[in-house]
DNA sequence: ACTCATTAGCGAAAGATTTCGCTAATTCGG
DNA sequence: CCGAATTAGCGAAATCTTTCGCTAATGAGT
């Protein structure tokens, strides 16, 4: 029995992205010590999570390099676009603004942000 | 070897949380129609995943009524906020308004939604 | 009370994710 | 070039999630 398809980000692959979006492209042993630095794993699991990520094309790899190189394929902004999207449709049926409304209350967000926030408001109210 | 713990909302976990928001209070046979006709899984499973989640306090179960009514135990509006302030936190380091801007521009939102944002704009920036 | 249908639940299996032990290959310092 | 350290990787195990088979309990109709 057990499970079919679907499938998100998993946890670790979330962690490993941030990582590699933070640190840019990197060796096995810099996304290493950050991900042990989170949360004590083994080296080994960093390497194997890395290749099933490559696997599943959410990072690339130099191998001309030594050691190698890993990079991440996919985009913060993609990939968080995805997910606000997922969110949205999963838990607010598709309504957005609730979502917005959420996230701009628990955010600390600065007066130049939030002009930012007027100014899309502005453009899609086609002023 | 494996995992520990950590744990967010699993997707059937959401998938029904999503129905019974939806339906209200519900006995299973109610929810298992909606979950079976999403997905096509048994009777058996959508019961298991109830005690699951009654095991994780993510519903609550009226026993006294026969058959049992189920109705989770947690909020729409609150679970949408914690997965809101964990998507900021995962992916945008805490910086929310990006997830505000992706969300806003792919949204579909009315005129009175818009100024409800506004609103809340105003009221941050202390107008 | 008896039969049948519905409801409740356990426990094990299947699938997915994460972990690491152990080995091989590569690189580095001498 | 040789031994030690670093890097790469496979494959199996641990854990978590989801699924269901099978059995027991409950309730409805006769």
């Amino acid at each position: 029995m057990g499970r079919q398809g679907a499938s998100q980000l998993t946890e670790v692959e979330l962690q490993i992205l941030r990582i590699l979006w933070d640190l840019g492209p990197s060796p096995v042993r810099d996304i290493h010590a950050r991900l042990n630095a989170d949360k004590g794993t083994n080296y080994s699991t960093t390497v194997k999570m890395l290749a099933v990520m490559l696997e599943k094309e959410l990072v690339k790899r130099d191998e001309t390099a030594s050691p190698h190189i890993w990079r991440a394929a996919v985009t913060r902004d993609s990939t968080g676009k995805k997910m606000v999207k997922d969110l949205v449709d999963k838990v607010y049926d598709g309504a957005a603004m609730s979502l917005v409304l959420h996230a701009l209350k628990s955010a600390k967000a600065s007066p130049e942000e939030l002009d930012e926030v007027r100014r899309l408001l502005d453009e899609l109210e086609g002023k």
